[in-house]
DNA sequence: AAAATACTTAAGCAAGTCCTTGACAATTTG
DNA sequence: CAAATTGTCAAGGACTTGCTTAAGTATTTT
């Protein structure tokens, strides 16, 4: 069950630049030298990064005029907080029953 | 800010091995050739992706004797979580407050 | 002790990532 | 129209990733 689109959020999210990125998009929308002026790095590098993150489905953008216009699409966000969620659950479900085992098959031990 | 756990976190995620790994684990700990068995893959390259999973925290091991075991952390896997959760919400926040702004300026608007 | 098991290390290679500079649109603004 | 603004494309270089095979080491098992 092979889920690309995860393969590329998190790839996405695994950046400190990307992540500053989403950092102030999830502010409110904003232009391209917007969210490249405050990175220490040449504009064409910034757009790099921000093809990632469309590419992941993170942000979406809009072309008006001379000014692209970037916003967050929160349902990528979501996936992957799910994904990331589901797995926590489960683990804990596991210690959950590991617990219940041993307080049944040893329950002289507790005092 | 930079948070070089989140680029460890979320760089271990990025590979679908790497979370047919994790699913495998959040059933419970298993050995190294356990986990390695169902993956296409040499032995010494699901080692590397034990590896990252390690250095990231999201895994760690034990050796006993000849066989090493594998657990999940859960706090690393809470972090990821949480920024994942905190961004989707902020930006939910700045979508109600453009609402509510909207709602303002423009009353006569609404039937 | 010999053989099987479980893991580890090393060398090497193809492909991908992240950044640079330089040149080049396309669209306002003066 | 000329100049400034805003974004884009292209070539290239340093580095990292994800795999391979081959050759170990350490620990049971027979």
């Amino acid at each position: 069950m092979l889920n690309y689109q995860l393969d590329k959020t998190f790839a996405a999210l695994a950046d400190p630049t990307r992540r500053v990125i989403v950092d102030r998009l999830v502010q409110g929308p904003a232009s391209v030298s917007e969210l490249a002026k405050p990175l220490p790095m040449s504009l064409p590098a910034a757009m790099l990064h921000l093809k990632v993150l469309e590419e992941s489905g993170l942000v979406t953008s809009e072309k008006v005029g001379r000014v692209r216009t970037c916003r967050i699409d929160a349902k990528v966000l979501s996936q992957a907080e799910q994904w990331v969620g589901e797995r926590r659950q489960m683990w804990e479900r596991s210690l959950d029953r590991l617990g219940a085992y041993l307080d049944q098959t040893k329950p002289e031990d507790q005092p």
